[in-house]
DNA sequence: CAATGTACTTGACATTGTGTAAAGTATGCG
DNA sequence: CGCATACTTTACACAATGTCAAGTACATTG
């Protein structure tokens, strides 16, 4: 929430007021925000991209990559709606609406590695989702580029490696 | 921030002025409280205790245990620092520097896998550091815990393995 | 004992930003 | 024309931080 509604307002070039008029509140406008940037951003088209892949692990990379290349467009309203969620609860529920979306593609991720045998043995499918998920976060990412200064390469290798070692079994690792 | 300094200040049995008198701001009292927290339970301490295991295995285990013990313990004022250090440069720098902390504890652990061989060999010591750093970090701690409602013993269980399968190398990791 | 300093209190006020309310205006449409 | 829609302008309530000035209680010290 690290922004003002007159600021906004006048950017946009109109009246702080049509601002409520339209949205309600600040967190109203961030979550319409969030709603219209992924479509305009094509998200869910990205996404789906992802999973067109046919070997798993190649879908496995994909989501890495993913988030390496979708996370930068939209850091600053992702901070702001993970601020917001904590005291207004469209934006928690917007947030969580997101992450279970996130969550849902890394449940398909693990679910196919466990049906083709290639899980790894250590793993839970329960465990290894969240996990996966934990570590392709946005808070991850955040981490990672921003306060490390890693380059998007670096994390997108960094990453990929990581999951792979976490999630595939030992023998499916090289590929 | 989630917090009123009028209510701090009654709860100390205090005005208001005297938290300004004291601390000077509402991040001065954060800052101090932080660095309290910190003494008072002893953090050392308990990480000199980490260290003294002999197997570095240990060591790395021990470092995943010692954060699914204490952040718990300073989870709340940990968010706040997190969310204060965004405006405030002292707090930025209290944040800054307790991170600067957990991060030598990581290159000490990175390090002594690598002068014993036993780092996985795919990864450099820096990017391994990096990534020891940011699995065992508050911000994954709250997405297991606090958002996906792990508990400790699930948490530590995860995150020790997910650490051995990163950067020990492959024969090492039955212990 | 008087003077002084420390640590705090009380109360008032400036500032910033959100959110609400009310009245007015321009435009387009049936 | 009459009316709705979409907006503007102005004003204000409110919460919270931070500042200021004057006062008080108490302990220390010459």
């Amino acid at each position: 929430m690290n922004f003002r509604l007159e600021d906004v307002a006048r950017a946009a070039g109109v009246s702080r007021q049509a601002v409520y008029l339209h949205f309600g509140s600040k967190s109203g406008l961030l979550v319409a925000l969030v709603t219209f940037v992924d479509e305009s951003e094509g998200l869910h088209e990205l996404a789906a991209r992802v999973f067109e892949h046919e070997s798993v692990v190649d879908q496995l990379d994909g989501f890495v990559d993913l988030q390496a290349e979708y996370t930068p467009r939209i850091y600053a309203i992702a901070r702001a709606l993970d601020q917001a969620r904590r005291v207004d609860e469209a934006a928690a529920a917007a947030w969580n609406n997101r992450m279970e979306d996130r969550k849902t593609a890394c449940r398909g991720i693990v679910g196919r590695l466990k049906d083709q045998g290639v899980l790894h043995p250590e793993w839970s499918v329960e465990d290894a989702v969240e996990l996966l998920f934990v570590l392709t976060s946005i808070r991850t990412w955040e981490d990672l580029i921003v306060d490390a200064g890693w380059s998007k390469d670096r994390y997108a290798a960094a990453l990929r490696r990581a999951a792979r070692q976490i999630v595939l079994a030992p023998a499916q690792r090289r590929n």
